[in-house]
DNA sequence: TTTATTTGAGTAATCGTTAACCCAAGGAAC
DNA sequence: GTTCCTTGGGTTAACGATTACTCAAATAAA
């Protein structure tokens, strides 16, 4: 059985509601004997709280739902609800996530957070792209995470791939390179994107933007054991190629690793001969290569943050696009 | 404003009771008519069921619980929430985590999980071992998933680790190797578990089990540059000793991935010479190595599913202890 | 001493949903 | 024409916490 407020009024000789005072709220006036002896008796009897009977009253769950295309799948994505939760812990709210996983559209999961009666709902993308959010949910989406609706109705917040790209281009290019290989990743957003700060990276260095190589990383099913053939022979190619770039940037880390062991067959050292550089900072893969890799690291924990405190102090502008930097994370690769 | 059943009995003539009955009471009687005619109302509304103050009724609300030892850092220990929760739903009830994360003491974790009123609540670790749950909550986890309780008093389920090392060290002497190292995790329940399985199979094989060679991979941050310095000269003393292996066999995939780039300065060809297997299927990088990566897949999933069956059923015996086979992904590296 | 003011705590209503009863009308069986 | 069941639906009372309102006693101000 499980103890109410009802329990310890009793057992305290007291009306309920001074338990419920003494108890939760601070201000209640009452003498700091009485508060002291409730709380006693709260611990001793197990006393926990029911926010649902709280919740009644005042209208919603202390709870920040999460709607997730997939989210749960990716590993470092998970860090968007680790900034969500530790921001949102210092208003004692929790966090859940429910992901949106293949047939199920996107208006009955909402449907299915909202019996919770969540404080308020994010919308959270794996990876960054344009979402069309049907109009009769852009007033209960109070943010979208590392996406953006398609007609602005929502505020959101993405990662600067420009501004990424055209830093970790800018390092390369520092570090003396001047023959730079981009291997994008294509037909995503955030490939296009990061393509254009790399090419005004180049120009504005006085290289060859709009000439510099630009080739695709093959995208297949993740399990299938072929889908880095592209990457290899790209790879070869270019460096049999009659000028071999000093620098390949790759689109992940993934890619990355890929890069690395095509580099190897060919006999070229990293990064003496050719500088690695990348975007993710999947740390598994990152820290391990050999070299290490320096790459750019998503602002995910900062957008989960951000999307707390804008969620919970209601100061957003709707529409607004919030474009978050990357940090770069220097390794040994360049 | 938020709809109840309130506005909707009042729309359609009715008492909020018939209200009731006709959207959620599948078994209410009442002339099929009025049934369609108060759901269109409802739907017309927008009327969203309302959780919390169902659950002031029923006793508690359609949740599981995580309480989860750092769980979301790892990216296929998440696989154990999407098990849980393709479980649950089927009952209509959700999932939702929260982290033991740093100084927070399970008790306050547990205390504020409770606050939720769920179902039933599971205790998850991110990888294998044994936990010290305190007296006072013995009773309240119903299940605790890739751990143990100290005391076995609690319901707990585990992959079959022996198991996993015997089936896939069996597998590389069924490919014809005989001088199996096993490049293991050191200071783990995990790595000791396996070692015996290891150690199992090569004897019964006719093999000398005991003589084995078993070395730790060396475990530092993950952020340090140098964490694989161990891995590369134990590869590295193999190779050049008196009696190289024909087999690797890794403690994880990072440990397989670091072991490929160590057979390949030693100009070892992979599975030609030697053939690497590994625990965990971590698919970026098993997939993506060259060549992919054999390797036993941790059956987190199942242990989420199976998790969730148990909290539903109520039918587990408190302290039974279940293991979980792997299963053995082929890929070309054996 | 009389009148305000503060302090400490009780009463009762309320939030949205459900469950245990109750009741009236109509039809069937006798 | 009773009696009995079935159908369709209403009434009322919870569930646990909060809050607006009330009130008595104690203390301070006049």
């Amino acid at each position: 059985m499980t103890i109410s407020l009802t329990d310890i009024a009793e057992r305290a000789g007291v009306s309920v509601k001074t338990v419920s005072g003494a108890l939760h709220g601070g201000s209640a006036r009452m003498s700091d004997e009485t508060r002291q002896r409730i709380k006693e008796i709260a611990e001793e009897l197990g006393y926990v709280t029911n926010l649902a009977a709280r919740s009644m009253r005042q209208g919603w769950m202390p709870l920040i739902g999460v709607v997730a295309d997939e989210l749960i799948t990716s590993p470092f994505a998970t860090e968007i609800i680790r900034g969500l939760d530790g921001a949102a812990r210092a208003s004692d709210i929790a966090v859940f996530a429910m992901t949106l996983s293949g047939r199920r559209d996107i208006g009955s999961v909402l449907e299915e957070v909202r019996r919770f009666r969540p404080r308020a709902i994010a919308y959270a993308s794996m990876y960054h792209k344009v979402v069309s959010l049907p109009e009769e949910f852009a007033g209960t989406v109070g943010v979208m995470i590392n996406c953006r609706d398609v007609n602005d109705r929502v505020t959101s917040l993405v990662p600067d791939e420009v501004g990424a790209a055209h830093e970790i281009t800018s390092y390369l290019i520092d570090a003396g390179r001047r023959n730079i290989a981009f291997i994008n990743l294509p037909g995503l957003l955030a490939g296009e994107l990061r393509e254009a700060g790399f090419r005004k990276a180049l120009t504005e260095a006085g290289l060859d933007g709009a000439g510099a190589q630009v080739l695709p990383a093959v995208r297949r099913a993740t399990y299938s054991d072929r889908a880095h053939s592209l990457v290899l022979s790209h790879v070869t190619e270019l460096m049999r190629g009659g000028e071999p770039p000093d620098a390949i940037l790759c689109g992940n880390d993934r890619v990355a690793m890929e890069v690395y062991a095509a580099l190897r067959r060919e006999g070229a050292q990293i990064p003496d001969d050719v500088a690695v550089a990348s975007f993710d900072n999947q740390v598994d893969i990152a820290s391990r290569l050999d070299p290490p890799l320096t790459t750019m690291a998503l602002p995910h924990r900062a957008m989960g943050r951000m999307a707390a405190d804008i969620l919970l102090s209601s100061d957003a502008v709707p529409g607004e696009v919030r474009k978050l930097p990357f940090q770069l994370v220097e390794r040994s690769s360049v």
